[in-house]
DNA sequence: TTCCAGGTCCTAG
DNA sequence: CTAGGACATGGA
C-alpha cells in the first residue's frame, strides 16, 4: 500500500525540528531521506520521490490512511492556519520558509518519555536516549529489517532504564512509567488543555515546559506554547518579548494556533541562530 | 579542563 | 513566591 501527498511535507525539516517524531523514528543509514516506524504487524515508511513524498505500509498494516493523518495531521488546514499566525512579520517568513515541516503526533507515553528525557540535554543524545529505550520493546521482523516497538510503560524495568546512559532523568522516567502503568493519566484525552496540563505537573521530572509539549505532540494540542531556552533566544531577538511576557504574547498574537507557531520558531531558531546569540545574559554554573 | 544541552527539583531567603 | 544551584552523561 502506497500514498502519494500532495500537501507540502519537508522530510528533513519534519524529523529533525526537534520533535519526538525524530526521536521516536528510525532513519536509513543509506537514504538520510527514509524514515520508518513500527505500526500494527508492520513499518510506516517515508520517503522522498520522484512525485514527491511517498508513504508506505510495509508488511502487515492495516490502517495505515488513518495512522497517517493522525500522526502527520493531513486534516489540518495548513494553508489557512499560516495565512491566520503569518499576518505579520517575522513569523511570516518563518513559516513561508517552512511550510513542508508538519507538527507530528505520537502517543503519550512516548511524548513523555522523550520529553523527559529531552530536558538539560542535546538533540543528538536525545535521539540516541529513545533508540536506546527501544531495545526493551517488542522485536519485529519485517522482511530484511530488524526493529522493536516502543516498550510500553509496564514493559520497562528499573534495571533496564539504567542501561540507558538517561543520567539523573532515569528516575524520572521510571517514576512516571509506573503512574502511566497504574492508570494515573487515565481520562486525560477527554480533559480541558488546563486540566490536561495539571495532570501532568503531577509527573516526577515534568515540568511545565515538558508538559505544554507533551500537550503538543502527545494531545495534539495547538492551544499551548512550549518555551525552552531557544524559544526564549527567539522571543527575545525577534519579537523583543521578555521570557514573563511570553505566554501572554502568544496566546494573544497566535491564539488557539501557538503551538503550530512555536514549532516554526523553534526550527527558525534552530537552523538560524547561533548557539550564544541573544542579549539576555546566561546563567553561568559555578563549581562545588 | 570547562562549558553546554528543547529543565526540573529542592532549598534558602 | 522567587532566585540559585544540583543534577548525570557525553561531545566540543
Amino acid at each position: 500500500m502506497l500514498i502519494s501527498l500532495s500537501t507540502p511535507f519537508d522530510i528533513k525539516a519534519t524529523f529533525e525540528s526537534g520533535q519526538p517524531i525524530g526521536f521516536l523514528w528510525e532513519k536509513i543509514r543509506s537514504n538520510p531521506d527514509m524514515w520508518w516506524y513500527p505500526h500494527d504487524k508492520g513499518l510506516v515508511q517515508v520517503f522522498e520521490s520522484h512525485h514527491g513524498i511517498g508513504i508506505a505500509g510495509i508488511g502487515q498494516v492495516k490502517d495505515l490512511g488513518r495512522f497517517v493523518m493522525e500522526t502527520f495531521r493531513l486534516s489540518d488546514n495548513t494553508a489557512h492556519l499560516y495565512r491566520e499566525i503569518g499576518r505579520d512579520e517575522p513569523m511570516k517568513k518563518m513559516v513561508q520558509n517552512d511550510v513542508g515541516l508538519r507538527l507530528c503526533k505520537v502517543g503519550l507515553w512516548e511524548a513523555l518519555a522523550c520529553m523527559i528525557v529531552s530536558q538539560n540535554n542535546n538533540i543528538p543524545r536525545i535521539r540516541k536516549n529513545v533508540q536506546d529505550l527501544k531495545k526493551f520493546g517488542e522485536p519485529l521482523q519485517v522482511g530484511s529489517i530488524q526493529t522493536n516497538y516502543f516498550p510500553r510503560p509496564e514493559e520497562l524495568t528499573k534495571k533496564a532504564l539504567t542501561q540507558c546512559s538517561l543520567g539523573y532523568r532515569c528516575d524520572y522516567l521510571w517514576g512516571t512509567a509506573k503512574a502511566l502503568a497504574a492508570g494515573d493519566m487515565k481520562g486525560i484525552e477527554k480533559m480541558s488543555t488546563p486540566d490536561a496540563k495539571e495532570l501532568l505537573l503531577q509527573l516526577p521530572g515534568v515540568g511545565p515546559k515538558v508538559a505544554d509539549c507533551v500537550l503538543l505532540f502527545g494531545l495534539g494540542r495547538l492551544d499551548v506554547f512550549p518555551t525552552d531556552v531557544w524559544i526564549e533566544r527567539a522571543m527575545q531577538k525577534y519579537f523583543h518579548v521578555k521570557p514573563d511576557r511570553i505566554q501572554a504574547f502568544a496566546q494573544k498574537r497566535w491564539g488557539k494556533w501557538r503551538g503550530y507557531a512555536q514549532q516554526h520558531l523553534y526550527y527558525w531558531a534552530l537552523t538560524h541562530m547561533k548557539r550564544g546569540e541573544s542579549d539576555m545574559g546566561k546563567k553561568k554554573k559555578k563549581r562545588k
